[in-house]
DNA sequence: CGAAAGTAACTCACTGGTTCGTACATTACA
DNA sequence: TGTAATGTACGAACCAGTGAGTTACTTTCG
């Protein structure tokens, strides 16, 4: 075996056709979370990479499965990152802020994924539905909310008797439309949202908001 | 002047000009929500309507243009609708309700409108900064709110200071996701938050939630 | 051991269809 | 005759996707 550098593994090749597919889906999150999917272009994509077109369509196949990869890997890193939270130790109240407090900072750090989410829905969720791999992706959040809620009943911090979804449902329906809505709505209001100031108050507001709604008795007065 | 059929008065031709306009609209309407700006094609627009492509650059000057007087209609509707509304004779605690299902019910029977919204925001809202009529569409909801703010800290009813534009914030970011978000979340979670028995209990909790929060001291307990 | 066959990674040039937009002719009416 | 409205046909750019090969290495087998 020759000292060159020319001569190259087959383990080493495989490397770099592993770096550039994970270069490619990179640079196609960012395409698709601007334009959209129709309005994303392959060409676009190839060009900001090392790689050419006719090595995406090689590695992808075409346009919808690289969109998909690109919501898989984008789905996948933030099921990871939720798996990482740990609330168990804390008591209901500061348990179920903190878990809104902490969706509410996942929001704010992906603000692609956040555009990819939205521009699914506007295809009705056609292309989730067609990955195996995300159409199985039950969340394991609500395992962790249906806890933190049993434990509140128990101890008397809740009131409200909510369902797991639903709660769910409505911190991310806060978090996911600050940063979602934050251009029509700040050009209808006139208020950025995402400002530093505006920021801290609204991440405090989500925690309160959920707790209040969790203690809340039917009515009182 | 004769009186065939055939001599068609001014005013006549002026009518039949703004009926096609307004069906360009609402065809365009339904094109644009479905499939985008980008996915949007003018010519199934003009195939969907009684008009040729050619008009609808004669009427509009451009796809983009067309696109922006879409979400003027859209906007300017919504905006009448709300106008509407009145809570004014309501107690505090009822007229917050009463608005946050109102809001409810408008996001539900607006599903294109929500839609095109969506699409503006993967647009990061160029469009609507391209329209002048929307520019200075400040939301006329924001008095409705602070004066029930005002009753309800004057009564006594509210405990949280809560800012108009925040609590305004948090109602439609609810009412938003559930229709916005209910492909990926129906199929990352297996409910449709659309469907009749989940609508109600929603509606609901939209009301208890903003009352909740209005009503919560910092932290009792 | 070494030649031949095989294979994964990659290049270059190209195409067929689509899509926004328009030039030009024509009609309806003032 | 002049002007606004409308039909027809077309152009030019764009864009997803491919055909046909080349390189560089591995495996097979005489």
């Amino acid at each position: 075996m020759t000292s060159q550098p020319l001569a190259r593994a087959a383990g080493e090749r495989q490397r770099d056709a592993d770096r550039t597919k994970a270069e490619i889906l990179q640079v196609a999150q960012r395409e698709f979370a601007r334009h959209g999917y129709a309005g994303a272009r392959v060409d676009e994509i190839a060009e900001r990479t090392r790689t050419t077109k006719r090595m995406i369509y090689y590695y992808f196949g075409g346009k919808e499965q690289l969109y998909i990869a690109v919501l898989e890997k984008a789905y996948t890193e933030v099921r990871a990152a939720e798996q990482t939270v740990d609330v168990a130790h804390l008591a209901p109240v500061e348990a179920i802020r903190t878990l809104a407090e902490l969706t509410f900072d996942h929001h704010d750090a992906h603000r692609d994924f956040i555009k990819l989410v939205g521009i699914e829905n506007i295809h009705e969720a056609e292309h989730i539905r067609k990955s195996e791999l995300l159409a199985n992706l039950g969340a394991p959040v609500l395992d962790i909310i249906s806890r933190i809620l049993d434990a509140g009943q128990e101890s008397g911090d809740f009131v409200t008797e909510a369902d797991a979804i639903d709660v769910h449902m409505m911190i991310s329906a806060f978090c996911f439309f600050r940063v979602a809505n934050q251009h029509t709505f700040g050009a209808l209001f006139g208020r950025d949202m995402t400002a530093p100031e505006h920021r801290a108050r609204l991440r405090t507001m989500v925690g309160e908001l959920t707790v209040a709604y969790l203690r809340a008795a039917g009515a009182p007065a």
